[in-house]
DNA sequence: GCTGAAACCATTATAAG
DNA sequence: CTTATAATGGTTTCAGC
């Protein structure tokens, strides 16, 4: 977090709207000679920044099942646990967990196998309740936020955000 | 989805682990000859497959707000008009739609930043309940499911996933 | 989908700031 | 210590088959 400098937001930038793009097409939109780019990049992927180049995949077009999006409320001090069991599944791709012991995976099962997943896999004594929502559509746009383009405006009306999640009803009009 | 055999889907796992591997590295892997890879990535491509070549980046790492996942439960109809609001703000970069109108983001906000989305940015009035839960871990491993790993075991208990999502509540032991 | 050739790119070593 | 330059070895692409 402290040691990244512009330039190396911008090549994060460039390397995310495409990271197949050859290094010394960045260095001439970054200013730097090619070399560098390279040796930013490689510093970049020892400090983790980079976790890996990658596909945004249409998972839609490549498997047999449907989407799903599954909510996990698990009890306290489980939440790790599910994760490494949820990860390794060739059905789940995104697994998130949150300060108020929820896990949310997203995976692309076919109808029997998600059955199979919350009765075989999970430890079904550490789910307090599930939801299995149907995903109809997902957008991933990576963006690498620019250190000046720090749009904050100051604003004392800071809203805490409690660990437990905050809920709030609305009325329906 | 019916246009993809093996060699296509052995490609999209090698790119999917390593994005920068060279086409010839790939060819030999898969055993056709390096254009024959660059032609079908292009396909791919056009086909809406892959849909860019990217980076799974610690976002942690390289701004300053906190991870959140935001579940919104909105009002029939609006689900598209939410995640075109949603999905071009900077500090949001991945959205979940669900058949039973709900959308869950996951976004990288300053402490007043996420207030300011929810009032501003979102027509409040499309939102029936939303719910801001603070992110404290994110797994994403992508997987290609290869064309003959299909291990579908037949088993006639298919659970029918109700387009509405489906919650069930389990005793708390 | 393959082969071969030409254009292009990444990386290394080396030198300079 | 960081960056630029130049050369090498590797990669991608384009014709032609």
């Amino acid at each position: 977090m402290v040691e990244l400098d512009e330039t190396d937001l911008h090549i994060l930038q460039l390397l995310t709207e495409n990271a197949r793009r050859p290094y010394n097409d960045i260095a001439e939109q970054v200013g730097v000679s090619p070399p560098t780019v390279s040796d930013r990049v490689e510093r970049l992927e020892e400090l983790g920044v980079i976790g890996r180049f990658t596909l945004d995949l249409d998972r839609s077009q490549i498997s047999e099942g449907v989407g799903v999006l599954v909510d996990l409320h698990l009890r306290p001090g489980t939440v790790h646990d599910v994760i490494d069991q949820l990860a390794p599944l060739e059905s789940v791709d995104h697994v998130y967990a949150t300060a108020d012991a929820h896990v949310v995976a997203r995976a692309t099962v076919d109808e029997c196998e998600i059955h199979r997943i919350l009765t075989d896999t999970l430890d079904l004594s550490q789910v307090v309740e599930y939801d299995v929502r149907l995903l109809i559509d997902s957008v991933w746009e990576p963006k690498v936020r620019s250190a000046n383009a720090d749009d904050q405006t100051t604003h004392d009306d800071t809203a805490a955000i409690p660990a437990g999640g905050a809920s709030i009803e609305i009325d329906g009009q």
